[in-house]
DNA sequence: TATGAATGAGCATTCATTCAT
DNA sequence: TATGAATGAATGCTCATTCAT
């Protein structure tokens, strides 16, 4: 029946929104607190819903974490993905994944802080590994999996637009993966200053000087690097 | 009398001598369960003393970890002190501040993490009222403003020796404290990998490869960057 | 030093005070509302502590709960062996274990009721097996073997009386094995009436009638029973 | 309208089924999990019904719970009844009584110890308010009064029987009433075995010992019990 | 001084029941 | 009629901190 179906349709589609609303209350709370020191009752207040109903849409506080961050790493993903595929030099593409990187950053602020932090906590999860931390019986599903998918798309981006750009004489020829590395370390770097720092740069500035930086470090020398001329 | 003094030196001698294991029993278990995970209760067995005894000497969980820090910054502080006044060339100084920085992130790791990351519990930890209270080695003054101090101490160590290379030509001249910015970024981003990250490089490597690529980033033209030859 | 250690007693003192204290607590609870029904909240509230200091005695609800019954336990079967070691003829002996069980039963009311029947939930609480439930990481410890001890006890109790009767010729002869469970069953029977019963003995007429059919039922021919005289 | 009143009447139907269906489903459950331990939502799970369903056709879990013990009850007193009402010796009558006494004891298992014991939950359940309700083929009484009755009945068919054979001189003369009652001890206390029991004996075994036991203890003199022969 | 004991506030999670569609 | 969604009230348990000795 149709009108079965349209309202089925409807229902879940209000479903899918409340879930979006909740993960973006989250979202606001974790980055507020921080993962253990956000509590459910937090979340539940910031979404205007009571906690039980949050455990209709989510199995476990770090259910609703794990979803807050593969949102967001997606959202980036796409982000990079898009840039990567766009139709320009080597150079402009990478300036552009500078600048979106720590854009993107800026924007997930503390929350991605949390994520690359509150390690045993967010470990725990995630459902990673262990360490030291019981976990009796949870089932080791899914979704690390999903997310070291992620990780590793992001990674490839970079590295796709580093060999491009070696291959195209632009970047000095050197290990892809190691370039990468150092590029991930720059942005990550920039990003997270500890909280006592007081120099700010926009994040334009910022763009400007990684990128320069990271450009006179990786030029092939032919393009003036190492300047052994004539 | 002289009695009573010495009786009362040797008494502050123990409480010193307590704090400083407390200090480092707490610096264990903060490292292995991050500031929120770490119970007094854990330090205090760690320290083999009474929970209500760490309340003697330190005012809060807090303060402890607060304490915690310092300690391993002024350390660290002097082995940077101790590079920059070596009389050796800039560039041996330059790595060697690399690979104590490195080495230093390495044992400190997680600690170090937290410090860097957990935000709101330790922000919270750090505004704690601090005003009069029983120790008799530590300076009544607010902490956080030691902080912001030996944090740049930090910086400028960096930012002279990275002058110093300006001006003996090893280093292009740019704004030291942007380089030195950078040269900061790289150090944390260095360290701080996401948790997913799987390629790991050891200290030497990691040493080696910042250095060369902060080199040809930051190399005097004359020495060959920026190739503008006769 | 002498003062050191009687201060250490006092407290010792203290903490068994407080801990039948909190028992005894614990039983009226218990006995009022099951143990599923019961909370630890109404327990502390009852003993007059803080939640959180009942669990400072006992690690868990289940920990409670298995003191509870393992005291009430262990005072029955002093009784039993009591009555076991008097110097009294059989039957008398016999008398006084029924009157003796039923008026324990009676003391221990609804809580021998929770004992022998909210199964699962006791189990669990005791360690003993699974069933369909999961049970993460519990040390299957000590517990379970003391109380298979305390049980095995009351059986070996009631089987001696009834084996010294059999062999003074005041029962007949059958497996005393057989016999101590029938005489439990009926005990058991006795007591457990269901909640709607409404026909109630005291105990004293209980035991008469328990006492005179049991006897009718296992005296020896010789002494009357199977009469096929002549 | 006939053809209004035939849908009604399917509709009564339906219901009714349905209502069978969640009881049986409410019974696996409830065997399984006790009272307390059992979820609206594993009854409805396994009744493949929603949980607003069950509430249309219940008006709590007690309610639930209470039909179910009733629909069981109702079965064993027609068994009992069968049993009385059969042309044949009365201690044949008897064996019957107790083989299928304890039969039904050991299928209905858990399930009658709950209803025997889990005490406060089910008191509580069956002093629910009790008004009217949708429910067709229910009466709108008040079911205590009704399980009273019922229990009566099992009683009173138990002591006829015992009364026939006082009369038919094949047990001896007492209060058939006491008789009865002790009958119905051994019965309960057979079954409700805690839970610590080793020895498990079968229906049949169980039957066999405790009808011999029983017989022994009620035999009527002149036929051979309190043998004072000339 | 050192500490064992005590606790208030909190936390993640569950569940019987109601309500809107 | 049937149901998915929503929730208030509990529940067992933890922990930073205080207090009495």
């Amino acid at each position: 029946m149709a009108r079965r179906d349209l309202r089925k349709e409807r229902a879940q589609q209000r479903m899918a929104e409340n879930r979006k609303f909740i993960l973006s209350a989250a979202e606001k709370v974790f980055a507020k607190n921080g993962y253990s020191h956000a509590s459910v009752d937090d979340i539940a207040r910031e979404a205007q819903f009571s906690k039980a109903t949050l455990y209709r849409y989510f199995r476990s506080k770090g259910e609703i974490f794990t979803a807050v961050i593969m949102e967001s790493f997606q959202e980036a993903l796409r982000g990079f993905t898009r840039i990567q595929q766009k139709d320009r030099d080597t150079e402009a593409k990478l300036r552009e994944i500078i600048h979106y990187t720590l854009s993107y950053y800026k924007k997930k602020e503390s929350f991605a802080r949390i994520f690359l932090m509150e390690r045993s906590a967010v470990k725990k999860a995630l459902n990673l590994d262990i360490e030291e931390h019981m976990m009796p019986t949870i089932d080791k599903q899914a979704i690390p999996e999903e997310f070291r998918q992620v990780i590793t798309s992001f990674q490839s981006a970079l590295t796709s637009i580093l060999q491009e750009g070696m291959e195209s004489g632009v970047f000095r020829r050197m290990d892809p993966q190691e370039a990468g590395y150092i590029l991930g370390a720059l942005l990550r770097g920039f990003h997270f200053r500890g909280f006592v720092q007081e120099i700010t740069y926009t994040v334009e500035e910022s763009t400007d000087m990684l990128h320069s930086f990271f450009m006179h470090g990786i030029q092939a020398s032919g393009r003036s690097h190492e300047g052994e001329c004539a």
